[in-house]
DNA sequence: ACTTGTATACTTGCATACTAGTTTACTTTA
DNA sequence: TAAAGTAAACTAGTATGCAAGTATACAAGT
C-alpha cells in the first residue's frame, strides 16, 4: 500500500480514510482483495480503532464490503455504481451550473475567469496535474456560488466509483477540448444563459464516458 | 430520549444510529442541545464505541457537530442544508422518474398500480401512517426500476435535514392531492411520457415547501 | 467587586483487551 | 484415501482504559 505522510491537521481517522481511499482509487488495493483492519493499522502505525472507523465510512459508499469476523473486501468494479456516480454528478451539476448562471456575482465571474486563464497557461506549459486541480476547482465553484457545498460533498463521495474506473484508462488527456468547454461554460454564465451552461456541462461530462465503457474487456478480473 | 427496542438483526452501531436519528428528527433531541457519548451509551445500555461510530456518521451529514473534548452539538436547523436536501431530492428524483417512464416493465407498472390502489384504500379508512409508508415506497420504486438504489440512499441520508424541518409543521395532510399526483405520475409512466412524469413529480415535491418556510418565525430558537 | 490560579469533573480520540464467529491446517478415524 | 473432528490462527464488534484538551466551580489575592 502506498503510504503518504500524515497531514498534521488531520485526525488519525481522516488520515486512514484518505490513504485507504487513495489506494483503492489507484488500484493499489485491487478489486476483490481482502484487507484486515490489523494489517492496515500496522502499515499506518495506528491502532485498529481509527482504521475501523475509516472502513465503516468506506463501506457506506459500497467501495468496500465488511464481512464481520472475516475481513473487508475491496469491491469489484460494479458498473451500476459507476453509472450511478456519473448520473448523480451529471444531474446535480447540470442543475447547479444552470443556477450558477443566475446567481454568479461579478467577483465569482472574475474568479472563474482567473481559473480558466490559469488552465490555458498551464496547458501551454504542459502541467497536467495543475490543470486537473484547476478543473476540479472550476466545477466546485459552481457549487459554492449556489450554496450547494453539501451536495458537492455527496457527489464527490459517490464519485469514488467513477474515479477508480477511470484509473483503468490511465490519463486519456483531451486537455485542450476540456479547457475550451470550461471557457464556453463561463461565457454562458457571463451571459446569464443557464440553459446553455447546463447543456455544455452535460456534453462536457458525458462525452468520454461512452468510450470508456469497453475498458471492461481488458480487465475482466476487476469487475463484478 | 425515546428509546425504541433494538431489532435483533441490527448491530449495536446501527441501533444507536437509528435511535439517535429518530430522536433528532422528532425534535426530542433539540437543535442546539449538547449530547455526550457516555450519556447516550448509558441510555441505550451500550458502550461508547457503537455510539461514537453512530455520531461520526451523523456528523458527516452535518446534522450534529462533534466538538472534540467538548461534546456533540445537535445542529441548529440550517435552511441552506434544508434547501440542499430538497434540491437534491427534487433534482435526482425528477431525472429518475423520467427514466422510469422508459424503463418500467409490465411487472413494475403492476406494482405501482397496486401501491396507488392501496393508497386510495387507506385514504378511505383514514390510515395516515400506512399512506406515508406507501408514499415512500412509491417514490423508492422509481429508484429501483432505474437501478439507482445508491442514489436513493444518498438522497435519503441528506433528507434528514428536511425531515426534521417538516416536523415543525406537525402533520399537514393534504393526503388527497398527494395520492392523486401519484396516480398521475403512474399514468404518465404507463404512457411512457417521461417528461410529463418528471413535471408532475417536480410540482408534487415543491408544492408545499414554499409555504413551509415561514414556520421559522414560530421557532426561532431552533434555527441557525 | 474582579481578576487570577487551581483543582475537578467533564469531553472525545485513540489504544488495548476481550468476545464470538470464521477459516485453515492438521490429526484422527474409518 | 477420504471424510470427520479439532485446535490454532485469524477476523470484526464491542467494552474498557488512558491521554489530552475543555469547562466549571471556587478560593486566593488585589
Amino acid at each position: 500500500m502506498i503510504n503518504t505522510e500524515k497531514d498534521g491537521k488531520e485526525s488519525n481517522r481522516d488520515y486512514a480514510l484518505r490513504v485507504i481511499r487513495e489506494n483503492i482509487i489507484k488500484l493499489e488495493l485491487k478489486p476483490g482483495f481482502m484487507i484486515s483492519e490489523q494489517d492496515i493499522a500496522d502499515e499506518l502505525k495506528l491502532s485498529r480503532t481509527p482504521v475501523h472507523e475509516a472502513l465503516q465510512e468506506l463501506a457506506r459508499t459500497k467501495i468496500i464490503e465488511i464481512l464481520p469476523q472475516r475481513g473487508s473486501l475491496v469491491s469489484h468494479i460494479n458498473m451500476t455504481l459507476v453509472d450511478e456516480a456519473v448520473f448523480m454528478r451529471a444531474t446535480i451539476e447540470a442543475a447547479v451550473t444552470e443556477q450558477a448562471a443566475q446567481m454568479a456575482t461579478e467577483k465569482d465571474i472574475q474568479e472563474l475567469q482567473e481559473n480558466v486563464n490559469l488552465q490555458i497557461f498551464y496547458h501551454s506549459s504542459g502541467n497536467l496535474d495543475k490543470i486537473m486541480e484547476l478543473d476540479n476547482q472550476f466545477h466546485e465553484m459552481m457549487y459554492r456560488i449556489t450554496n450547494k457545498m453539501q451536495c458537492h460533498f455527496m457527489v464527490k463521495t459517490m464519485n469514488i466509483h467513477y474515479d477508480r474506473f477511470r484509473e483503468l484508462r490511465m490519463h486519456s488527456s483531451a486537455t485542450e477540448s476540456v479547457i475550451e468547454e470550461h471557457r464556453l461554460i463561463l461565457e454562458a454564465i457571463k451571459n446569464k444563459d443557464g440553459e446553455k451552461a447546463k447543456q455544455i456541462l452535460l456534453g462536457h461530462l458525458n462525452k468520454h464516458y461512452a468510450d470508456e465503457k469497453d475498458v471492461r474487456k481488458k480487465y475482466p478480473e476487476y469487475f463484478a
